[in-house]
DNA sequence: CCGATCGTTCGACATCTGTCGAACTATGAG
DNA sequence: CTCATAGTTCGACAGATGTCGAACGATCGG
């Protein structure tokens, strides 16, 4: 299916990722998701006080940038942070996000 | 003097920093102070190729995010990571941007 | 003092970005 | 099949951002 496309991990540009968390909803998702489980990507989950279609962007920002991946299944889709392999790319990048007190 | 003033550390956000960081100028700029050593903000010394009033731009908005100080010394300006103070507001993140393969 | 140098500030401009609402797609329920 | 639901996509728009060039301010050398 290759539906909702994420990049090689190798071809993932730091600066690309840091744009990516800056912004105050993508990286609230962020820190969410550092568990590495897949959650919803239901408006109503995210308590954030902005459109679907708002959120629906951001959820792309994150995947086009290589933090996220997307599993659909049905009409439910989940997002799931790319923990392991940005581990490997990025050491200590995600801890340190989870880490701060924002 | 107090002139080019930096915003107490404990006031400074995870979502600044990260501002300031996704952007590939001042990436480099982070990654090349990182010794947290003053350098000179001479634009001769930075191979960027963009002006030297965007290049001060820059430095403004690293400095107003938190990231660096600027010590004045007659009419030569030097810019510094306030490493120490990072790393205590955020642990690991300064490391893992020096870590990483851009 | 005078002129040169280092760096900042300002206004202008094009582009990028976050947001919305409406329309659309695909799946699932009855 | 029909309708509702989950989420995406699209066009529009306002505001933020990176860049430039010109003007400015401050300092140092002669």
């Amino acid at each position: 299916m290759e539906q909702y496309p994420s990049p090689d991990m190798a071809d993932v540009q730091l600066v690309t990722v840091l744009s990516a968390l800056a912004d105050p909803i993508r990286l609230d998702i962020v820190r969410a998701l550092a568990d590495g489980r897949p959650h919803p990507k239901t408006a109503e989950v995210w308590h954030f006080d902005v459109q679907k279609s708002t959120l629906s962007h951001h959820f792309r920002i994150l995947r086009e940038a290589g933090l996220t991946r997307t599993i659909v299944d049905g009409r439910s889709h989940a997002i799931q942070l790319r923990r392991a392999e940005l581990d490997e790319r990025f050491p200590g990048l995600i801890a340190s996000l989870v880490d701060a007190t924002a």
